[in-house]
RNA sequence: GACCCCUUCGUCUAGCUGGCCUAGGACACGGCCCUUUCAAGGCCGCGACACGGGUUCGAAUCCCGUAGGGGUCGCCA
């Protein structure tokens, strides 16, 4: 029987679900897909202060919705659990109460003020800021208010793996006697994530790079309590477009934006992919399974990619052309008002006609607006063809809408012929005549297929705005106004 | 500042067991084609091995140094 891998994101449950929780979401998945094992979700909610209760099923359905299952979690359940570091204080204790007792950690009263006396004055001495180990040897009692700190060797040195690195070697002197049960009773990240990992059986950690300079402590631990270390693997960290470590201020975070504003979640999650990661085939285009396919530890990148939204957009453009239909609809109702407000057959008819122009779903309320008001507005100069009279382009106004009037049913083909013919029997270029009856039409400079859009329009409506059209032309002061609607 | 990590086109990257690299692909950008607008699509173009030393017949690929960027230095994770 051979031991399972399992690998863990932490989402922190204080503030949206973060970008950079489905960046290493992703590649724990992929990596526990390929390797085997569990692949667990557990909820860091030791900060109190921070703590919200909402923001926890927020992450976790944000993750459903990227289709990043876990095997185990909080809201599933599994044979680790519990999964809340809230609800495991006492093993945290019991572990503290176990390195005390073999000397490995110490209880410490210092106060606030005391401690913030000492960095500064460290600070202006121009050394590292740190625990000056004022509490190490003077016993301070179990039951007067205290933290427990984590009795750091004075000198040598912590070498360790990363699965993605040469060893990384790191001086004790480097190690502040990190904090691992705070005086709330609660543990920090530091003893939280070692008692759990072991305790889950946790073999192989992938998280962010920003972890490195504390595995050090985190080694102290395994080592103190004899418990094996785990493989670790730390990613690179997505940035700004300015370098600096992705936030919220540079760059949307929150995984709620990317869906609220018309992201599809297989776009995201390529995209993910595509960062810190390359396949050796130049592939761009890859679904969740492709990716776990081609997945390999040591074929992540480890410097730290810019995180560039014009390139989703294009990934996302690329999956929206995918959607069948019927997809294509329901997606676009989610996100759209009028859309969601109109006739359900009618969006299905309108919606292929923008699918190759949209780079976000939301875009399609604007894209498609005159197809669900009564009347568009345009003005004279706009309807106007250069080196057009206002008379002649009425009258070629007229012949069109005269076309459009005599036939039985709007056909695109037949249509676009008639119009050609209009056109032509005029003297006028096909583009001049599409582009005033555009203007007419859906009152706008640019707009989908013209054609196509009168047909799902239909006579009435398109003959009504012809009219209208013309109107302006013998009287421009007044540009038509829509109705409210 | 100290320590740690990183360094191929503006961006994401291929390459990394040295020669197939006058460095390939994608996004963006510019041009052309297609075309009723805008897109989509097709073609072309612009554009990088941070720098300096080595090692070697030969280096983007190995070593050293420098510079630059990022991260960490909390009773936050």
């Amino acid at each position: 029987m051979s031991e399972p891998v399992v690998v863990r994101v932490a989402p922190s449950p204080t503030g949206d679900p973060h970008v950079g929780t489905a960046y290493v979401a992703l590649f724990n998945y992929a990596y526990r897909r390929k390797r085997g094992g569990r692949f667990i979700l557990r909820i860091d909610d030791t900060d109190r202060s921070r703590y919200d209760a909402g923001s926890e099923e927020q992450i976790l359905g944000t993750l459903g919705w990227l289709g990043i299952p876990a095997d185990e979690d909080p809201e599933h359940g599994g044979e680790a659990g519990p999964y809340r570091q809230s609800e495991r204080t006492d093993l945290y204790r019991a572990a503290c109460d176990e390195l005390i007792a073999m000397g490995a950690a110490y209880r410490c009263d210092c106060t606030k003020e005391r401690l913030d006396a000492v960095r500064a004055e460290q600070r202006k001495n121009k050394q590292q800021p740190r625990y000056d180990g004022h509490c190490r040897e003077r016993n301070v009692p179990a039951d007067s208010k205290h933290v427990v700190r984590l009795k750091v060797p004075t000198e040598g040195e912590i070498t360790f793996k990363d699965g993605l690195r040469d060893a990384i070697t790191i001086a004790c002197e480097q190690i502040d006697d990190q904090v691992l049960l705070k005086s709330d009773g609660y543990p920090t990240y530091h003893l939280a994530t070692v008692v759990d990992d072991h305790k889950m059986g946790v073999t192989d950690i992938l998280r962010a790079e920003e972890w490195i300079n504390s595995t050090p402590k985190h080694v102290l631990l395994y080592e103190a309590f004899g418990w094996p270390l785990p493989r670790y693997y730390h990613l690179p960290l997505l940035r700004n477009p300015d370098k600096s470590k992705i936030s919220k201020r540079k760059n949307p975070t929150s995984l709620l934006w990317y869906r609220e504003n018309g992201f599809l979640p297989e776009a995201l999650l390529n995209f993910l992919g595509l960062m810190g990661f390359g396949f050796s085939d130049d592939r761009e285009e890859f679904s969740l399974e492709e990716f776990v396919d081609a997945f390999a530890p040591e074929k992540i990148k480890t410097s730290q990619p810019i995180f560039d939204l014009t390139k989703l957009e294009w990934l996302n453009g690329v999956y929206i052309r995918k959607l069948d239909t019927e997809t294509l609809v329901d997606r676009l109702r989610e996100l759209n008002p009028m859309a969601a407000a109109a006739d359900r057959a009618l969006v299905a008819q309108i919606a292929p006609l923008t699918q190759e122009r949209m780079k976000r779903l939301t875009e399609f309320d604007e894209l498609t607006e005159f197809f669900y008001v009564d009347r568009v507005s345009v003005s004279y100069d706009d309807l106007l063809p250069k080196k057009r009279t206002d008379t002649n382009t009425a009258a070629v106004l007229r012949q069109a809408r005269q076309v459009i009037a005599e036939s039985d049913t709007l056909d695109v083909e037949a249509l676009e012929a008639a119009l050609r013919a209009v056109a032509e029997e005029s003297d006028w270029k096909a583009r001049e005549l599409f582009t005033a009856l555009r203007w007419s039409i859906t009152g706008k400079k640019i707009s989908p297929p013209l054609i196509e859009s009168m047909c799902i329009l239909g006579k009435a409506s398109c003959i009504e705005r012809i009219d209208d059209a013309i109107d302006v032309l013998g009287n421009p002061a007044n540009p038509i106004i829509p109705e409210a609607t």
